[in-house]
Parts: structure tokens; sequence; C-alpha cells
DNA sequence: AACGGCCTCAACCGCCTAGGT
DNA sequence: AACCTAGGCGGTTGAGGCCGT
């Protein structure tokens, strides 16, 4: 076959040569390449002149940065691709010395399978469907349950808000509960629980947990300091998108205030937690969430699951009752 | 050491678009 | 308007390297 530029030459293919890389260096940085149908000739080369410019493009060009993509660049990837999805040429104007061969390459080999593994679809960066994704939703739903019994043995008598600020990475966001509710959690009364979460992509572990407008009754003393921990990868609702449509970049107050806008959206809803001091009792207590992964089995109490996963993901808007229902009856 | 499976990445294929005739 | 060509781009392939058994 071969393309129409070079389909009467008799061209070679594959792996280039040293000599070959030479002579087209040589020309390159003498001549520039001009009309690339032309430059095998005058380069000396049987090669045809799309091999020559994606030979230059992605290997020979001297502003090209080599070795392993950083941690910044693969956020860049990231937070393009959510906006302009598989436009590989245009993510990789972001990322000065790298090609878009090499972003493809990138997100073909790494980003896709970590963001897979996170519970998220590579090509929406929504979260995968329920039934895709049963492992990671027991995760959420795990972390979530250890985050209130980490949260229940780090609280001391002190008040702490909804607006208690925690750590500079971590923004609590209240939720309005539609009703008064009351949970005990190792013998302290919580009134109106609420969901905290961490809408930050910090490189630093993100944090979740239970903050209320309570004073908390202490039933015993307890040591205290910190909620639960939640690494960065189980941070199911993190997001940083800086760029718009035109991938034009969002001035970050501006994101910040969308973002809000977005979490509260999502998060406005109840958070009950029933009887969760006996559900409790069987979890370890270091306060150290795992990584994706793991496999905690959930105990045979189904209705505790559901409603736990409920009140978690329902309130999201990710998912609905009905999903859940399905999901353990799947599970099963 | 040999083998097979998996991963990476350079290169190719084929389609699309813009510009020229 | 229709056709041709070059360049650009995203999807795909396959050689070679790595790693576990």
């Amino acid at each position: 076959m071969g393309h129409h530029c070079c389909s009467k030459q008799k061209v070679k293919r594959g792996l280039w040569s040293p000599e070959e890389d030479e002579k087209l260096m040589r020309h390159i940085t003498s001549h520039g390449h001009g009309c690339w149908s032309a430059v095998p000739k005058l380069a000396g080369l049987q090669r045809c002149g799309k091999s020559c410019r994606l030979r230059w493009i992605n290997y020979l060009r001297p502003d090209l940065k080599r070795g392993s993509f950083t941690e910044q660049e693969e956020r860049t990837i990231i937070d393009v691709h959510r906006i302009l999805g598989n436009r590989w040429a245009q993510i990789a104007k972001h990322l000065p010395g790298r090609t878009d061969n090499e972003v493809k390459n990138f997100w073909n080999s790494c980003i896709k399978k970590k963001l897979i593994a996170q519970g998220l679809d590579p090509n929406t960066h929504n979260l995968l469907s329920l039934h895709q994704n049963h492992n990671h939703v027991k995760n959420i739903a795990c972390n979530i349950k250890k985050a209130a019994s980490v949260f229940s043995l780090s609280t001391t008598s002190s008040t702490i808000t909804s607006h208690t600020k925690l750590d500079s990475n971590l923004k609590p966001s209240a939720l309005a509960l539609p009703r008064e509710c009351t949970t005990r959690i190792d013998g302290f009364e919580y009134k109106n629980p609420k969901l905290l979460w961490n809408t930050t992509h910090s490189s630093e572990s993100s944090l979740i947990g239970f903050a209320n407008d309570f004073t908390p009754i202490p039933s015993s003393s307890m040591n205290h300091s910190n909620f639960g921990v939640v690494n960065q990868e189980n941070c199911m609702w993190g997001t940083s998108a800086s760029l718009d449509q035109n991938g034009r970049t969002i001035a970050r107050q501006d994101m910040e205030l969308e973002e809000e806008a977005q979490q509260k959206k999502r998060f406005e809803g109840e958070l009950i937690i029933n009887d969760v001091n006996h559900e409790l009792a069987n979890l370890d207590s270091t306060g150290m969430i795992e990584g994706p992964g793991m496999d905690h089995s959930f105990d045979a109490d189904s209705n505790f699951d559901f409603d736990f996963m409920e009140a978690a993901l329902v309130p999201c808007g990710m998912y609905t009752s009905g999903d859940i229902m399905d999901h353990l009856a799947w599970d099963c």
C-alpha cells in the first residue's frame, strides 16, 4: 500500500538507522524541511516524505524533551484530556517538548490504567457504572465507614463545625440537611452529621470524614488528632479542571467558584448513619485507609451495606438507590 | 536457560482538511 | 465546482524488551 505521496517510489519502511537519522538531521538543519515530499530526494533517503516528517517531529527535533513524564505533566494531560478528549496534538501543545505521539502512548500505556484503577472511565473521567466498578464502590463505601470510625476515635470534646479548617488542602463544604437527625458513634452523639470532603488535587493525601455542628459528648477519654486519611487515588470527587472548552486556562478563582457550585449541587442531600457504632465494631481502628484494589468483605448485614452505600452515593447524584440494590444483588 | 505473556513506543495507515489549480 | 496534493492527526500495529514462571 503506502501513502499517495510515495506510492510510486520504492521506499524503505520500518525503524530508522543511525545513518538515515544523520542524513535527515543534516539536511533539515542546513536547509529546513520545506516541502516534506521533496525532503527524501534532497536528503538522499529512500523514505517517503511523511515518514521523514514523522521521524523529525517525533524523534530528531532538537527541542524535544526526553525522559519520563513528570507528575505535573501527567496532571496536565489528565486535566486537558478531560476537556478536549483524545485530541493528542492539542494536548501536546500544553506540554513543551512533548509530541502528540508521546502523549498518546503515555495515555494508553499508563494514565488510562490508573484512571480505571481509580474507578474512573478514561473517556469521560466520570465514575464507571456501578457494575463495571463494583470493587471501587465497595472501597468508597468502606472508606467512608472507616473515616466515620476514625473520626469517632479522634474527636475531642472541642466543637468541630463544618467550617473548621482542618488542613490547608482541605476545603470543608457544608451540606444543608433537610431534617434533623442524630446518630451515635462510639459513645459520641452526632447531631446532623455532615459529609466532609476534599476538592483539591494536592500531591499529599486527601482527607475525608464527617464534620458536625455538634459538640460531641465524650463517653470516655480518647486520644485523637486527625481525621482518617484517604489516599489521593481514593478521592472520588477530586477535580481540578483548569481549561475551558477551547483549551484556555480558566482563572483559578472562577474555577474554584464553579467547582464549589458543582460540589454543592452534587452533595446536597442528607446523610443518615444508622447504628454506626454497632457496625464499626468489626472494623480496625488504625485510621489508615488502604489503597485501591483492597477488597474488604462486607459483613452479612446487607441492609447496612445498602444504607451506607445509599447514604454515600445517592446524594452525589451519581447512582440511584435502584442501582445500588441491583449492585448488591448482583454481587451476591 | 527457555518460554510465554505483557508492555512500551516508534512507525505506519487511513482519514480529514486546507489550499491550489 | 471538482479534483488533486500536502500536511496533520488519531487509531492501530508489531518489534523488541522485560518479567514471571
